[in-house]
DNA sequence: TGCAAAAATGAGAGCGGTCACATCGTGTTG
DNA sequence: CAACACGATGTGACCGCTCTCATTTTTGCA
């Protein structure tokens, strides 16, 4: 026996029930001002015993409103990015937007340029990039895509656009409380070439030295993961030369910490150790870790608002930067020397 | 001066354009066999020049096929759901579909309904549910979906459409480990009580604990967090009428360690930990996490896999258990008594 | 009670594609 | 060279909904 094919109930079977016409269906459904209230019942009550469903693409095609947001991201699985994609979704859902996500395989232009592809040929209304990488950045400019977009970098140099915390006060916060402890000598363990963040983070880093006329060495550039802090860390510990490392997020400061506790060093009695992020986890981190908090859910709720404020034709509101808060633990102390 | 409302390039403005018929565009687009390759080039760059790009809501309700797998989520933000979702991501965009998230602002099954209604308007061809809680099981049972299903859950009840890795042999797997190494008192601190995994891991405790005929005690049941597995460690560490705890995940099993050290117990010199998940963080935690291992991303693969096999109606397929694996480091040892 | 105005409802067109089928031109065959 | 098959292309209908506008019903008031 072939299984029938059925269609789902479309507005007209509804109707056809209702004894209606499949109009008057079509404003009870989007509750239009023009229908009296006993007809609207009888129709709605004929929808929720057939189970219909409006087709939302039916509706898209015709009004060209998709009810979606896009987002474009990569390394999801970081607690930052799933963070604020996680806000996004719960605000996209409240005002009644439904989020679609697609992720980059990889960084060169033409998978970032088919990614866009794909989710612009969703009729997606409004963009939101949490990957925040210069050649995504630029790929999107080349693109020159005329929709509401927000981009979670942190450079400020697309006011209209972009949102987030200022990545670089946090991290002079970060350098600053190592200073005013005493530290002179102090390292840097950033993150990956490109991303717009890290370079924010080293730059408020390097001002930070610079401004308090300290010794400047240039910065170990890492991938984001606790290993890689940990093989640092294991190198670094042979040289000995500073007394302070900031890390460009918490995985990489853990990773050190480990490094330099296989080495016999203490954190923080030999070395001390700032990071950035402020995960849940750090503040039980062995020691607790001093670091830089940044709402990365409070970032995912306004991208949401600015783009629904921008869809709505109001623009200009919500782009004052978010400002990180320094969370003093027990990863920093006072140099021995 | 308004703004000249422009629509996107149709198909029919590409035909005229290029001297063919929408019918012929259609072809070029769908690469049908029918076509002199002339032809298909000369549309193929008339659409290059135009930057046309085909309105898939048009296509959706003619095909009636989305190219959309929705995936039904909570607690994102936590890696191993975070993880997975990622990898879904990336195995749906290489077989050429979106991702439509959306995730669950509370489990009542009011909410989750509302959710599934949304997600099943817009045309999604499978479904993906990683926030394996037995409320949201049950709701999706009551909606009786016609749809490929795949839940990310653990028990085996329903054979046809859940894929997991085996969460009590894992639980099995840690809790005997403790049990070889000589522990005779063992707690569990277990996950909240509504998810299915975390009842898994408390069964393959218990069974372990039965078969080895030793005591049981109840499990606590906590919240995932680490700050949570704190909060229970500086209570347990009162009593101490215990030589180990097996922490339902890494996070919780990080509080524990926190907390334990805090009272100046010794981990694993006084009390042995076991995790479970080995997050990536988990080798450098003091001490490195002893931890169950499973494989998140392939959990995300495989559950696109069998969605897509379900699809082109081949079944029974990948439902075999992903079998995890014990990470024996350093939060474990024999017990001192 | 009658009639105009307002409210409720219905009919037709069209959104941008794909499908089924008709048509056309060409190459093969007897 | 006529008859035919086959590949390439064009036409009409339709997917399920919303929009505009025409039509019917109800309401308010003289």
């Amino acid at each position: 026996m072939e299984p029938v094919k059925v269609r789902a109930p479309s507005i007209r079977d509804v109707a056809r029930i209702a004894g209606v016409s499949y109009q008057t269906v079509s404003r009870a459904l989007n509750n239009s001002e023009n229908i009296r209230s006993s007809t609207k019942d009888r129709v709605l009550e004929v929808i929720e015993q057939l189970g219909y469903r409006p087709n939302q693409a039916a509706r898209a095609l015709v009004t060209s409103r998709s009810r979606t947001i896009g987002v474009l991201t990569s390394q999801v699985a970081n607690y930052g990015p799933a963070t604020s994609l996680a806000a996004i979704e719960d605000a996209a859902r409240d005002a009644g937007y439904l989020v679609t996500t697609t992720s980059l395989a990889a960084t060169d232009s033409e998978a970032i340029h088919d990614r866009l592809e794909y989710l612009l040929s969703q009729a997606i209304e409004g963009l939101v990039v949490i990957s925040p990488q210069m050649r995504v950045f630029n790929a999107i400019r080349d693109l020159d895509i005329r929709l509401p977009l927000v981009t979670l970098d942190s450079t400020g140099r697309d006011g209209q656009h972009s949102l987030s915390v200022d990545q670089t006060s946090g991290a002079r916060l970060a350098t600053r409380h190592l200073i005013e402890l005493g530290h002179r000598k102090i390292l840097h363990l950033g993150g990956p070439q490109d991303w717009i963040e890290a370079e924010a983070r080293m730059t408020g880093f390097l001002d930070e030295l610079i401004e308090a006329d300290l010794d400047v060495r240039a910065p170990i550039l890492g991938d984001w993961t606790a290993d890689f802090g940990y093989t640092v860390g294991r190198e670094l510990s042979r040289y000995r030369d500073f007394s302070a490392v900031f890390a460009a997020n918490d995985q990489m400061a853990l990773g050190l910490i480990h490094a330099f506790r296989d080495a016999g060093l203490d954190v923080p009695g030999d070395i001390s150790i700032v990071g950035f992020d402020d995960v849940p986890d750090a503040a039980h981190y062995w020691p607790p870790l001093t670091t830089v908090r940044q709402d990365f859910a409070e970032i995912g709720r306004r991208s949401v608002a600015m783009l629904l404020a921008e869809l709505n034709g109001q623009s200009g509101f919500g782009h004052e930067p978010i400002l990180p808060e320094l969370i003093v633990r027990g990863s920093t102390a006072p140099p021995r020397w």
